[in-house]
DNA sequence: CTTAATGCAAACCGTTTGCATTTCA
DNA sequence: TGAAATGCAAACGGTTTGCATTAAG
């Protein structure tokens, strides 16, 4: 399927990961592996956890998709995005796919990725003149989308 | 002194936008236009509390701080930044002055403003070409800063 | 007087933790 | 069998709200 080729062995790559920092398996890191690995875009916790007891997928309680969340932001393999919504949303972090960042609307919520060379160009470039190792940056552009907008 | 030098009448400018909204005066509200005027960075709610609590200046409390900060974020005089640290900080927004963005360090907390030409550049070129209508961008770069990088 | 401003304490809600149980190697 | 994984429920901590009081216009 189109996730599959997207993520590009995503789920793999993790678990080798996961394996290599002495790591057992368990189904519901693997649910939960599989539905990042098939998302576009950044989820909350409650997204995640309702998407997975809603897909007839196995359910996780919301105290491991925490857990689980936390132990792949450590490994680098999912990235927390910060939109300004209260809650924090998660997205997996593929090294061979395009480095993106996001749009909110700030009516209706909605969360859109974009991506921009130019603007990726302009961090770096700055990342190096600046007081700080920096190890992540992340960009939000709020807003009000076409609908809300119109 | 500086700080009003820096702010250029921010304080003014805030109680006139208030008025123009129908607003009464209040002692709490002018206690924090101060403490904000006089800050180079964002702060934390609690902090803004505290410092208003140390500083001889009048205590105001919790609730009045987050509703303040509120009134004030909807009249575009403040705006909140999101560092991913638990608790969003909030700093005057000023005309008169230089846009800036923060460097935060994830090692000990700190959070530095910067600002840079090229980025704002790519930035607003950017926002003429997605599909959001654009209000406010925030760049958080997150690393270790000079001490904890050492 | 009429409405906004403020304080206090309780409620909220996203997130984290403690503890008992199950599963993997 | 020993360590990691998981679920459940309680605890946490930043933020918001309800309600009574005070103060501005």
């Amino acid at each position: 399927m189109s996730s599959e080729a997207i993520t590009d062995g995503w789920v793999e790559q993790a678990e080798a990961a996961l394996a290599a920092a002495g790591r057992k398996r368990g189904g519901a890191r693997r649910a939960l592996l599989e539905l990042l690995a098939a998302q576009e875009c950044a989820l909350t916790a409650v997204e995640i956890e309702d998407a997975l007891r809603a897909r007839s997928a196995r359910p996780v309680s919301r105290a491991s998709v925490y857990r689980i969340l936390d132990e792949l932001e450590a490994l680098a393999l999912v990235q927390r995005v910060e939109t300004g919504q209260a809650m924090v949303r998660y997205e997996r972090v593929c090294e061979h796919e395009q480095h993106h960042h996001h749009l909110v609307c700030d009516e209706c919520g909605l969360v859109m990725p974009f991506s921009d060379p130019g603007l990726e160009r302009a961090i770096d470039s700055l990342s190096t003149r600046v007081p700080l190792t920096v190890s992540e940056h992340e960009i939000v552009l709020h807003g009000a989308c076409r609908d809300c907008a119109a």
